[in-house]
RNA sequence: GGGCGGUUUCCCGAGUGGCCAAAGGGGACAGACUGUAAAUCUGCUGCAAAUUGCUUCGGUGGUUCGAAUCCACCACCGCCCA
């Protein structure tokens, strides 16, 4: 199987501006092409992994991966998806987070021997002029198409204001950029790219005459068409101290039975043939599918190590008898104690499962906290500092655990 | 630059002087049912030393016994005109 059928059969490409070129090009291992990154927090996520895959997999057919930091983009901010502005960073936020996300991505891409670049686009981005610009490259872009642009439009409501407008023509200037200095001729991004990816390849044609492709990743959604890769609108990360290892697993071990299957193609490296296999499974069996895919994503972002400790863990808890070393622990601090004791609702919020007393005295009323398999009814209750020398295992809810020590 | 409208709790959105910690919906959280799934039903949703107290309705100051609600100024946003 080609490299291009396998993409398709698992389900990765959403739209291309050439499917036999493109096809040509990254079966052949010509390809030379790039994803951009913008680094708008410290850390990268679970929906730029599919990305780091997808750049991982396109390496290993022996295509030439550019990984862009965006730490020119992000100045201006991208709009696409968005109702409101985004919050401005600045340059030293945006200079720390791209040192996190070169880090992170060190892991999963061989940048060896130049087997992939690693490029910023703040060392060309920065540094340009207005007027030459303008005259260049403003020039070739229309801005009647602009305006159409899905992107935009969502935006004519609630208003776009002229910085993030120009954030298309940067991207643009990107490949535009690359296409000339690195020989890149292809880029990838999220499916809602495809109009700010359009403007690269239109402006390499109307400057250089030569095309360039792109080609967009389908976004990874759950059977109700959310983003997948959040929690309650906060990101799953893939950084431990951000996402524990732990939690990682959880994540993934508790997606919907509609969407195991997706996610295991077009996340994992399992060959398709043995994913086919699982085609067939349903109901109760489905949870040994979420098992592999909690597994297999946890241990290409974690190590082996953290994986294992992370299903042990979560197999003590949910199906029982499991080595319980590697539960989520918590220590309590000195001053959580008042005269020598320290009430359930403190152990809460200690333990961070909840962010207030008001909240912890909720979930202990309804019923929904325990301690070593007992529940705990009454929100007055409180220990010695004796109880915490044996195992003090507090639930609240069905999946929060925490061992608490002292 | 001019005219008009807006800014409310995690989000959307009601509230135009006391009955407002603030309707309704969404989300989140908890319970029942289950398979660590989905759907459904129920509860719950500012904070705390908790039958009470404290802080919140863009910001600052004012009027009033009392302000999310009235006034002034400031900031930001949208629409229309230039």
């Amino acid at each position: 199987m080609t490299i291009y059928d396998e993409l398709v059969a698992r389900g990765l490409i959403a739209q291309v501006t050439n499917e036999e070129e493109i096809k040509k090009l990254i079966n052949e291992g010509k390809a030379t092409f790039y994803i951009g990154f913008d680094c708008t927090a410290d850390s990268l996520t679970a929906g730029h992994f599919m990305a780091l895959t997808l750049m991982k997999r396109l390496q290993m057919a022996g295509n030439k991966p550019i990984a862009l930091i965006g730490g020119g983009t992000t100045m201006i901010g991208d709009p696409s998806g968005r109702t409101d502005m985004r919050k401005m960073l600045t340059r030293e936020d945006i200079d720390h987070n791209a040192a996190c996300f070169k880090k992170q991505m060190e892991r999963f891409i061989d940048f060896s021997d130049g087997k992939a670049l690693m490029l910023n686009n703040a060392d060309w981005l920065l540094d340009l002029n207005y007027v030459e610009l303008l005259r260049e490259v403003g020039a070739c872009f229309s801005v009647n198409n602009m305006l159409r642009a899905e992107c935009y439009k969502q935006r004519m409501e609630k208003g776009l204001s002229f910085l993030e407008f120009n954030y298309m023509i940067m991207q643009s200037y990107d490949f535009y950029h690359m296409f000339q200095e690195y020989d890149c001729n292809l880029e990838f991004g999220g499916d809602d790219q495809w109009s700010n990816m359009l403007g690269g390849t239109e402006l390499i044609r109307r400057k250089l005459g030569k095309d360039a492709h792109a080609m967009t990743i389908t976004l990874l959604t759950d059977s109700q068409g959310k983003k997948m890769g959040k929690t309650a609108g906060n990101a799953v990360w893939l950084d431990a101290n951000k996402t524990s290892p732990f939690d990682f697993y959880q994540y993934w071990r508790n997606v919907g039975d509609a969407d195991v299957l997706k996610c295991i193609r077009m996340l994992t490296f399992i060959p398709i043939e043995e994913i086919e296999k699982m085609n067939s499974w349903e109901g109760a069996q489905l949870n040994e599918a979420k098992d592999i895919l909690a597994y297999e994503l946890t241990q290409m972002v974690h190590g082996i190590e953290e994986a294992d400790k992370a299903r042990e863990a979560s197999k003590a808890l949910f199906a029982g008898g499991a080595n319980s070393d590697n539960i989520p622990t918590a220590q309590l601090k000195d001053e959580d104690f008042k005269d020598g004791k320290v009430d359930i609702l403190q152990i809460l919020v200690s333990a961070g499962l909840t962010a207030s007393r008001a909240e912890a005295r909720r979930a202990v009323q309804q019923g929904g906290v325990s301690v070593n398999g007992e529940k705990v009814a009454d929100p007055f209750t409180s220990y010695e500092k004796s109880a915490f020398s044996e195992e003090f295992l507090l639930k609240k809810g069905k999946k929060s655990f925490c061992k608490i020590t002292v």
